[in-house]
RNA sequence: CGGGGUGUACCUCAGUGGUAGAGGGGUAGCUUUGGGAGCUACCAGUCGCGGGUUCGAAUCCCGCCACCCCGACCA
């Protein structure tokens, strides 16, 4: 394709909006524009993106045994209500939903585990028919709260999602297993370097799930990863083994201690420099929400530690596990914030204890009082010591659970979630089929989901330089960018044209720079637009000479124009895309 | 939804009460031609919207809207 020909705009200058490198140099090579927020178009070559790594999704997704289909982004409410997510939904904000002309109510579809449960039912009616996945690729709506980072997180965004139905959980976790492995395919071909994480259901519900990270710095999501074990899990769901507490010299009797302004723990370290902050136990109040009723909930954890409020929604079996305010603090401890402890709280405030403070003999916590904390406290001497789980967040240094390795902790960009639904939908939607004694039983299902969208985005965050982006060959907009310097030499405008038709004629996507421009220009568009393979037609194209200059790496090597398409198809061969 | 910020030309921005500007961009011409080249001329704005104060408002005040950033959700 011939630059001059297309609708091709670059910008000199960066977006004043855009925070993170995909966004702003995917807007200033023209491949997005944003209308809205989080709502974007997607220009020629943004287009020819997606559609490479939907290609590659398919491809995989079909080697699989898995049938492509398409649902309706636009779904009527009652589907919802069978599921009992619409309430959900609505009341957190994340459902698109209006009346139609007629009065009925509908939404656009954030996930399609309604639509695809009502379609299954009645089709498959038998085990014999089991098992099944079915796919499909489709603009997806969410009224994120907040979107940001471009096409990271978007209202409207493309995703594939995937539903696979079985007889028993044996054979939801075999279908797991082999989504699993398509995952991997997929993003490898892609060319992404990613770390697969075991993950936190969230609101999508069922037991086991897993992500796909997509290795940046600039990723929303914290992983915890130890190389020695290959442990690797988002910090929302991470187990870790902590160092015990450091021993009290001597057993001293429980006492109030006068700790005036002392509210968060450095605070505390400062007043009492010779107690180590392990032996410090944060008191944190939590109020958590369930559809029918609140409670305030205390949740213990040392000094040096974090409450993970993912493991007290999921303990509590909650919808919404919130921070308490002012207010609620201090009408379940009296005192104001920064001295709440367990010992004299409102008798309605549920207290728990993160496995951290098992063992931390001796402790210091919060009095329950203004400006007051109890000093050597002991479990089974002064209280008794709550419920304890593990409700703390990873950190770096931590040891492995099986105490082999330790853990450190990156950053990553989700780009697939993979989860083992079990009979939720199947159950809520009565979506059943007879077994082999004639029994109707619901089908165990999974679900698998991949951001088309931000997966391409996450390519550019993984993939860039000062001068702009650098696509992995196969998801590249084109396989080779072809800068022909002198638009009107005519030695030059012969050889491009040649080799042009010659690697079109191969299957190789050709972007030709034809442009009647400066040389400085064409180079800068080159590197902005990121084509990974590069051909120079210059002042050698009398003599059939031409420099391959790919966009990193390596110096610029004057080959002949002969010798072309053997090196494109090299290339080719060697990033998995022949 | 809470807290903070910004809205001026297609883009990036300057402009603190007195005739709307610069650079980039686009068009035309001449010169140039290996890392965003030079000169000349031209194009381009209801200063986010509505109200108010004032002889006079981009500028001050009030309201609204949009976008961005920081926190709770998710591909």
């Amino acid at each position: 394709m011939r630059i001059s020909k297309m609708l091709f705009v670059t910008k000199k200058e960066e977006p004043a909006d855009a925070e993170v490198r995909s966004h702003a140099l995917m807007v200033r090579a023209g491949f997005i524009q944003q209308i809205a927020a989080g709502i974007y178009v997607y220009g020629p070559l943004m287009w020819r993106v997606l559609r490479k790594v939907e290609e590659i999704v398919r491809e995989e997704h079909d080697k699989a045994g898995c049938q492509e289909m398409l649902m309706p982004a636009l779904q009527p409410r009652e589907l919802w209500e069978e599921s009992g997510r619409w309430e959900r939904y609505v009341s957190e904000k994340i459902l698109y939903h209006f009346e139609d002309g007629r009065g009925r109510e509908v939404c656009l579809g954030p996930t399609h585990e309604e639509v695809i449960t009502n379609f299954v039912k009645g089709k498959l009616n038998s085990y014999k028919q089991l098992p099944q996945t079915l796919y499909q690729i489709q603009t997806k709506f969410r009224d994120e709260m907040r979107p940001r980072f471009g096409l990271m997180r978007g209202r409207e965004f493309v995703m594939k999602d995937a539903y696979s139905f079985d007889a028993d959980a044996e054979g939801m976790a075999a279908s797991y297993a082999k989504m699993r492995q398509v995952y991997r395919n997929i993003f490898s071909r892609c060319g992404l370097r990613f770390t697969p994480v075991e993950a936190d259901a969230g609101a999508i519900g069922g037991s086991g799930s897993e992500e796909f990270m997509v290795d940046a710095e600039t990723g929303e999501d914290a992983i915890a990863v130890c190389h020695a074990t290959g442990y690797a899990a988002n910090t929302e769901k991470a187990v870790s083994r902590i160092a015990a507490p450091p021993e009290p010299a001597a057993e001293v009797a429980m006492h109030k201690e006068p700790t005036p302004g002392a509210k968060s723990c450095d605070d505390l370290v400062a007043l009492f420099p010779d107690l180590p902050v392990e032996r410090m136990l944060k008191t944190i109040l939590y109020r958590a929400t369930w559809a029918d009723r609140e409670q305030t909930v205390a949740v213990m954890c040392r000094g040096d530690r974090e409450i993970n409020t993912i493991k007290v929604l999921n303990h509590l079996d909650a919808l919404a596990v919130d921070l308490a305010d002012e207010k609620l603090v201090k009408q379940a401890t009296g005192a104001n914030v920064g001295f709440a402890g367990p010992i004299g709280l409102s008798d309605d405030v549920l207290l728990l204890a993160d496995s951290s403070v098992e063992g931390v003999k001796g402790f210091l916590c919060g009095g329950n009082e203004t400006d007051t904390h109890y000093l050597d406290v002991w479990f089974g001497r002064d209280l008794e010591q709550p419920l304890t789980k593990d409700f703390g967040m990873v950190q770096a240094g931590d040891q492995t659970v099986d105490g082999e390795g330790t853990i450190e902790i990156t950053r990553g960009i989700e780009v697939g979630h993979i989860f083992q639904l079990g009979t939720k939908y199947s159950e809520s939607m009565d979506c059943r089929f007879s077994d082999e004694n004639g029994k109707l039983q619901p089908f165990q299902m999974g679900c698998f989901g991949i951001g088309i969208s931000r997966t391409a985005a996450s390519a550019v965050e993984q993939g860039h330089d000062e001068g702009g982006m650098i696509w992995p060959l196969p998801i590249a907009p084109y396989h080779v960018m072809l800068i022909q310097m002198r638009a009107g030499d005519e030695a030059q405008e012969a050889l491009g044209q040649e080799l042009h038709d010659q690697l079109t004629a191969a299957g190789i996507e050709v972007l030709w720079d034809d442009r009647k421009m400066g040389a400085g220009g064409k180079f800068k568009d080159a590197d902005l637009v990121g084509i990974p393979l590069r051909v120079v037609v210059g002042r050698d194209a009398a003599d059939r000479k031409v420099e391959w200059k790919p966009r990193t790496g390596g110096e610029t090597e004057v080959i002949a124009a002969d010798d072309v398409l053997g090196r494109i198809q090299a290339a080719l061969e060697e990033a998995g895309c022949a």
